[in-house]
DNA sequence: ACTTACAGTTTACATCTGTAATCTTTTTTT
DNA sequence: AAAAAAAGATTACAGATGTAAACTGTAAGT
């Protein structure tokens, strides 16, 4: 698939919502995108359709009124997809490097990495 | 500063040169872009122009007939930023997830990670 | 000095993105 | 049944981006 990689920021809010919640009808959908700052739901709907364009998203019917939408694609293919793709652009693929910047920049402490070694060792 | 976010996809290959080669004409910005694919310098003229539009590459004459381009951020903050902007839209600034995700999609190796915390250890 | 070639600069243009309004079809309400 | 409300679907539009051509001034060759 290559789509995973045509989420564009705006979207990704939405997919964000969606993965957590797995299925929402526009109207929670705009509900749950509002709790911080107020949504524009015509905004909203168009994102949600561009979504449905590219086979993001899919839409069922729940009842005669509304609609539920759901993701077709999960979370964790998007984020690898995405890693590589920051990865590449940025760092032309170079984990070290990367790492080696977070690091610097505070990003990522040494509890962390320890923390990661544990995990890394089951 | 806030242009650093504003690198596009297409600007940042130019930047990546520069950063490395501190300061070329456009010809040789042009002859080392087109190493691994040719591309047109036209193409290249308009970017290095946004670029100094936006304050990120200056221009300085070297003698009669050619300028050369300089960069006027680091590389190293740029590298801030995009880490920053990253982490923030795909992992809401979780860097542990971050980094668990990346692991699992076998991008970070055990050994990197000791390498890793060998470095810290300095 | 005149022409040519090329660096520098400006303009063009299609597509993508964020944002939102409008139109159409259903469902509710009165 | 008629009017109102709302969901679904389409259209709009400005700014960003990738790509490149056109224009302008000057250096270089003849």
């Amino acid at each position: 698939m290559k789509n995973t990689e045509k989420i564009t920021d705006a979207e990704l809010e939405i997919m964000k919502v969606l993965w957590e919640k797995k299925s929402l009808t526009l109207n929670e959908l705009v509900e749950e995108l509002s709790k911080e700052e107020p949504k524009n739901k015509s905004t909203i709907k168009t994102l949600l359709y561009r979504l449905i364009d590219k086979n993001i998203v899919k839409s069922v019917e729940k009842n005669k009124k509304e609609n539920e939408y759901k993701p077709l694609i999960s979370e964790k293919k998007y984020l690898k997809s995405a890693n590589e793709t920051f990865l590449d652009k940025v760092y032309d693929g170079n984990v070290n490097n990367m790492l080696l910047n977070f690091v610097e920049d505070k990003k990522i402490t040494k509890e962390e990495i320890e923390k990661l070694l544990n995990i890394i060792d089951e």
